[in-house]
DNA sequence: TTGTATGCGTTATCAC
DNA sequence: GTGATAACGCATACAA
């Protein structure tokens, strides 16, 4: 009911019989205000139960001091992870996140990226979904200069900074993990290969094989989009194709989970039997039987580092055309799938 | 570099010899423009690749087409189900959403909450932190008219429609079922009583006792803030001081399993030995050994009901003042961590 | 150090 | 059905 009347600098300026720009200068701590007006000032705003309009002010000075951030999943533990990093550097800045999931769909992913457009977001960060083979929703940002970073799932074709997790080196040592676990026939259930991440934990894989001098069977590799089910179905036609597989790499946890518990089913004892990694650590793997070894990504440094580069580029709108690419380091969790007993 | 010039709607105008008014009215949708120079007007718009500068109209209408969101932690499957009610229900009506995470800090919620207020959101949907007793950062928006919801985690001293789960119902199933299974002797770790939702889930295992004719041992409760070592304490200090103890009953997943662990790690046998239940159904619920039954909330219609019910708030100003609690029914789901074999 | 004047792009209120 | 005009609250270029 205290509705309707919101105090402004005008009122602010007319009670103290000074300028309204005054105000404004001293409320922005501008320093060119002295000290004692500055403090009068903020004084009376106080007691008037001022606050400012930031819709009248992002109006003025386009900038919104938002942050757009576009993920597949907020549900995900990786995914949070890097979120919760990106809202610390940006609270910090005081900026204003806005978080919105494309649930891996392209469509949705093009409406978030069309509704933060217009909603005139500083910049935005973003991993895009399993879907997306087409940038043109991206490259609207690009367009008007509006600064874009990417994790995770990047796109080669546009530039950006990009902050991704050594998918490679984490698949490259899971492999060779395995292999040193006496591992001789190691399939690999991968994701969809349009994502450079995917292909990366491919190419670790093959480079592992290769440096082992294990010889690559394309019948041991099955690509999907590593849900659940799918991760059922790749295990099942895995062995039926190759009954002599003695471990899978699979390219997600919730893969590596679907397949042990298929294994389990059939009477597969793991580790004795079948040797069974992940990627990605989400939480459930550390308390499932047997706990599941996977690679961990640095989540919350990644979601830091992206929101660190974005609000540089947004404030220091230096034509510094030098985009990073900044690999992080994964580190390699041992835990019972993957330790022949 | 194709920046700094945005067309406007005196563009359009000034291109077709019409006024900014007719123009605005016509990318409205206003029905009083006729059809013929609508069409007009929408397709310069487009040939001139006009984006509506939604800032400005905010400016203008007050209003900015924003709901933010507050929960504790994106991470939980709960919460991220009901956010993704919520963000289905506000895209069809043309709301953008803004989630934050107050990681169950008191003082992050009100840092959001200011800043979402200050950023003139037009509504707010929250589940309340912990650590949360004093509503002051909340009241703001009721102060303005700011229409408020709450969910799971409610406010009963603040009016405003309130979506929660059958708390109640839901553990005094879990009681009823346990019983049912043949226990005695059921313990309970329960979430911090200032929050309803644990006063309730209490409320309804001490009501089954009650009905069963079992009394109540209050030495058999522990109250902590669910995390997963405070269950692995509670769970220790439970089984020191009633070592007859044949079940428990936890207010969260995450302390069922922590207890579970726990459990095994000091050779009782989950169900054999004592039967555990957990609340709220997170993913690993499903596939730990043994799995953990648990309580099933609606999360992702308690998020759409959350949001129409705040949309409608704020798009009819109605002075409707009849503030609804909706409690949504429950699913006992029945693993195997609550069958006597 | 402070004040004056102006305009950001849109919508709302009149008038025609 | 359309047009002219004012106003939203703020930040800034310029003047003093």
């Amino acid at each position: 009911m205290t509705d309707r009347f919101e105090t402004t600098i005008h009122d602010i300026a007319r009670k103290l019989n000074i300028s309204a720009s005054t105000v404004s200068r001293a409320l922005n701590n501008n320093p060119i205000i002295s000290e004692a007006t500055r403090q009068k000032i903020r004084q009376t705003a106080e007691e008037m139960g001022y606050r400012p309009n930031t819709l009248a002010a992002s109006f003025r000075t386009k900038r919104t001091n938002t942050i757009g951030v576009i993920v597949p999943l907020i549900n995900r533990h990786f995914f949070s992870s890097v979120i919760s990093g990106i809202e610390e550097v940006a609270y910090k800045s005081g900026f204003t996140v806005t978080i919105s999931q494309s649930n891996d769909q392209f469509e949705k992913e093009a409406k978030i990226a069309h509704t933060l457009f217009t909603n005139r977001v500083d910049g935005i960060i973003i991993s895009i979904a399993m879907e997306t083979r087409q940038f043109d929703h991206l490259k609207l940002f690009s367009a008007k200069n509006i600064p874009l970073v990417f994790f995770d799932r990047v796109v080669d074709e546009i530039d950006a900074h990009k902050i991704v997790a050594d998918d490679f080196g984490g698949a490259y040592f899971v492999t060779k993990h395995l292999i040193e676990q006496g591992a001789k026939q190691i399939a690999h259930i991968g994701g969809p290969l349009n994502l450079k991440i995917y292909e990366n934990r491919q190419a670790g894989y093959v480079k592992a094989l290769e440096d082992a001098g294990i010889k690559l069977n394309h019948s041991m590799i099955i690509n999907n989009t590593l849900r659940r089910e799918e991760g059922t179905e790749a295990i099942q036609t895995l062995l039926k194709d190759n009954n002599t597989i003695d471990a899978v790499f699979c390219a997600n946890d919730t893969t590596a989970l679907s397949s042990i518990i298929y294994l389990k089913s059939i009477g597969k004892k793991i580790p004795e039997d079948i040797l069974v990694m992940g990627f990605s650590n989400e939480p459930f793997s550390e308390v499932v039987t047997p706990s599941i070894s996977t690679v961990q990504q640095p989540g919350f440094l990644m979601g830091q580092k992206a929101a660190s580069l974005l609000i540089e580029q947004i404030t220091n709108k230096s034509e510094n055309h030098e985009f990073l690419t900044i690999v992080m380091p994964t580190d390699l969790i041992i835990r019972e799938s993957s330790v022949r007993k």
